[in-house]
DNA sequence: GGCCACACCGTAAACGTTTACAGTGCGAGG
DNA sequence: CCTCGCACTGTAAACGTTTACGGTGTGGCC
């Protein structure tokens, strides 16, 4: 691992300046015969140019940074599988960040985009605090905010409906002739937390259904959190119907719950999750799901973010994704949702 | 976005000189009022120190790529998540190479450590080619490698035992009394059909069993593909009865075809995966599932390389990881197996 | 009072590029 | 034969750091 050749170690064999060896390198117009000389050298040194000295000098690093909580949670997996073809078809590295949804993690890297490792950032924060709205009307690199964003904060934002993705789902369940309905929600401090509370709420009441606290349980994010809410609201509530869960994980832990207590679903307790996420058709029975549009999100951020990149400034631009209904055999049962 | 404060900047304005800066940002023994006045001028000035330059001069870049074919995959992504901590608590960051299972992107990352925008890599190469042998033996930066790698190749190895593995899950299919063990495997010129292939076939003999290449079916290590190789393996053998999938998206593949076809798992047909990723857990009926150790592999793989980062030298090591067997209810069905 | 040691600081070089600018040599045109 | 323009090349500065080295001022000691 001894020190690689440097174009002055080119310049020197092929007998050229560096600035000759740069142009050439570069595909700067050089006489035929230099070019030969200096393409010889660099291929009998094996040379490769040097990334940091380019990024120094050029001001770009050609990387892009994606922040989001966890990489196995799957709607950020879906983003991070359309984000990564399309920043490397650009020609942009991806570094990855998980900031296992602790806030001073997200500040810290909204606070490394100075340091100028990245050209630009897409982030999906769980919650939108004062520190986070500073830190992004001061940032030194474009970013691209996946959740919502106050207006008028200068990055770009790609939202989810998440609003209308609950009233798709509770909707559908109402259409089924359910009509005790609960909700098993992650922390109302998050973002989707609130905003899928919210939804839910608003959703019953467009339907003439009251809002009943006792049909709501909070718990987190994950598979047996998810569940020990579903037997908390199952204690208290015996004749709920239907069950809406504000994302896949908690469904999963729902159908635990429900298998093991006998209840059968969809027949006696109907379930649908939210994000669409792999394991809502690989789960049994199949999960009825709301898609969020996880991978367009993805794949609109990094565009949003590359055009940024290129284009230099614009306006601020903020792109809705709409949501859409997965049904399958959680809700309708095995014959109309299929395998 | 104007020009951000350099430690000129600072220097002007603390009215010292550049090297005092440095030398305070670096907490190198300082004049108290000296580190005062630099300290005031840096947090005025909203200072943050310049990634690149620092490696330029430094070289160290404090990332570290992993590259593998697609974080999609379970089994990859089982490996990102352990990886990911690891390096953070050391300081560096992750850039992410998705290769897609093209041998060339692949020769690309191993050619792009020339370009020392990274301090190390963790590779899972899904074939090792002559040219991937070449490049490692010419990478310039310290290289892991997640899967078999020929004795003498100078780079640390992690590898799987998916030998033991393959034979764990026959002898439980045998244990239980089948006797038609078909096999459905991905490419055989890839590292790992390769490998399962033959492990089954060695199982199968170590049993006493015949081996019989109608109960052979290759497809690809996808759902949708490996459904189709079970659809053709009970086309030519309707009396199998046990599959052994090389690994969990296959064995879903299985699951769903066996169900179209109305056969009942695992009383007509067990069904064991490999590589015991959420999916097997999440799938109906639950999936039984060799663990290759993918979490431990990448863990493993991290610590070695940064032990080498922040080591130096030493001999190439190679760890192999044990695998163990996830029994769940595709092969002893419910009531042993849980939900 | 002179000298030395020491603590602190500034100057400048270096990391490996890119690029503005100036220099060279050549052929063509007067 | 001189001059000019042109094509090409080389010198050097710059990107923002870190750090070797030498310089300065202070205090202590003889």
């Amino acid at each position: 691992m001894a020190d690689g050749p440097t174009i002055n170690t080119i310049a020197a064999r092929a007998g050229v300046s560096i600035a000759s060896v740069s142009r050439v390198l570069n595909g700067l117009p050089t006489r035929q015969e230099t070019v030969r000389k200096v393409m010889a050298a660099a291929d009998e040194l094996g040379y490769v140019r040097n990334a940091v000295a380019r990024s120094l000098k050029s001001r770009r690093t050609h990387q892009v940074a994606f922040a989001m909580a966890d990489v196995g949670n799957p709607a950020y997996l879906a983003m991070l599988r359309q984000i990564q073809p399309v920043l490397k078809a650009a020609g942009y590295r991806l570094v990855l960040h998980s900031t296992d949804a602790v806030v001073a993690d997200e500040i810290d890297v909204l606070h490394g985009l100075g340091e100028r490792y990245v050209d630009g950032l897409i982030m999906v924060p769980l919650r939108v605090t004062e520190s986070h709205l500073e830190m992004l009307a001061a940032a030194r690199a474009p970013v691209v905010i996946i959740g919502s964003v106050p207006e008028g904060t200068p990055v770009d934002n790609v939202r989810a409906d998440s609003r209308t993705g609950v009233k798709l789902a509770v909707d559908h369940l109402h259409s089924l002739g359910r009509r005790r309905i609960g909700m098993i929600n992650g922390p109302l401090d998050t973002v989707p937390g609130a905003a899928r509370g919210a939804a839910y709420r608003e959703a019953l009441g467009d339907l003439g259904l009251p809002y009943d606290e006792d049909l709501v349980q909070i718990g987190d994010f994950y598979r047996a959190e998810g569940g020990r809410a579903v037997a908390e609201l199952l204690a208290r509530r015996p004749d709920v119907d239907a069950l809406m869960c504000a994302n896949d994980l908690i469904a999963l832990g729902a159908l635990d719950v429900l298998r093991a207590a006998g209840r059968r679903v969809p027949d006696d307790v109907a379930v649908a999750g939210m994000d669409d996420t792999d394991l809502a058709a690989a789960s049994w029975p199949a999960l009825t799901s709301v898609s969020l549009g996880s991978a367009e999100r993805g794949k609109v951020a990094a565009e949003l973010l590359l055009d940024r990149l290129q284009g230099g400034e614009r306006e601020p631009r903020v792109v809705t994704v709409p949501p859409h209904l997965m049904v399958r055999a959680s809700t309708v049962g095995a014959e109309e949702g299929g395998a």
